[in-house]
DNA sequence: CTCGGCTGACCAAACTTTCAGTCAATATCG
DNA sequence: CGATATTGACTGAAAGTTTGGTCAGCCGAG
């Protein structure tokens, strides 16, 4: 993927953000790019393409920051638990992202051509916590009998409702993550702690 | 509200649910509902106006079905459950008005008018949510220390990012289904049933 | 020179919104 | 009671606006 494109592709995440995917149009993202809109045309065939190409540019970039953010070395049990709360943080990028990453998985819902990026990237991510979770357990930082693939599909699943609720105004980014600490502690302790 | 009103509104579930808010085209919507473009004009102001009125639609009915699908004397704890699950139901119906309330709740992130309503209708939700907990607490179905708002917000929540998995095509209903069951009783038995 | 990257200008189609005006029902008046 | 205004609901048609998409050609590096 040449530099162009991706100055394109970082632009369009900004302008979801922004705007949602509904709210996209082509020559504002040619504006915030500061390029042509024909160069989209050009690089992304159509919107459709461009849309395409940003979910999985979206899916890998989380990915990225994600593992950034962590210093190696840190146990698993911690790892999720920073993985997670990860998401619910209000910094511009990560806002950006997850503002981003939930408006394509909603479009996924009308547009089947987003829908094999959106569960091929939320396959990953489930795959990472339980395998974190999986870990965990060996290490004896989790409870015994404790499913690590449901629970990880649930504080994932439940990481999205929370987010979305913070994004629209609807909670406060701390209420939010103290309801998934507790929820974390509730599936991986079968009790909360402290 | 008149019948008319009550007519078009009920028409703009149906078309959003089928394309998104991103998708409802006035003329659509008009012809969904089997009146003219101008008529909507005419009681709705504009698209804008539209918008907010079927959200406080969508959440006035969900409330009403809501209702109606359980019988009187229920005992709270299954209530929770059955009122819990019930957003995970594959009807017309439910399908319809959970993907017209994902999208109302998407637009609210980058439109401020939808808001309010938004946080209004969850607020109410999870305070049914809460109270039936509250009360299934006193009757000795829930077990003691459990915060009935704390895992009302968290099941609430869970409901709608398995709820959106589930419409956007990347998770199975009889999953979302047992993930749900899994949680109710993880948040209100401190640890799994059976 | 030439070729890929890139652009300004442009357009057709898609959409929203407006408007003049019809019609049935209802209120008003002589 | 009959004639006449008034009103609210509603529509067809078209104006007005936005948007996705195309294209002929410019430009700079090799």
């Amino acid at each position: 993927m040449s530099e162009r494109q991706r100055l394109i592709l970082s632009a369009a995440v900004r302008v979801i953000a922004r705007d949602g995917v509904r709210g996209l149009r082509m020559e504002d993202l040619a504006a915030e790019a500061g390029v042509s809109t024909a160069l989209i045309y050009y690089h992304f065939k159509n919107r459709a393409g461009l849309l395409h190409r940003t979910l999985e540019y979206v899916s890998e970039r989380a990915g990225r920051y994600t593992d950034e953010a962590i210093a190696p070395g840190t146990d698993p049990r911690t790892h999720v638990e920073l993985l997670l709360l990860h998401e619910l943080q209000d910094t511009p990028a990560i806002r950006e992202n997850s503002t981003a990453w939930g408006e394509l998985r909603a479009s996924a819902t009308f547009d089947p051509v987003l829908r094999e990026p959106v569960r091929t990237a939320t396959a990953e991510w489930v795959g990472d916590i339980s395998g974190l979770i999986d870990q965990a357990m060996i290490e004896g930082q989790v409870a015994p009998h404790v499913s690590p693939e449901g629970a990880a599909e649930r504080l994932t699943s439940l990481v999205e409702g929370l987010s979305e609720r913070w994004l629209s105004g609807t909670l406060m980014l701390d209420r939010a993550q103290s309801l998934l600490r507790d929820a974390i502690a509730l599936e991986l302790d079968r009790a909360p702690r402290r």
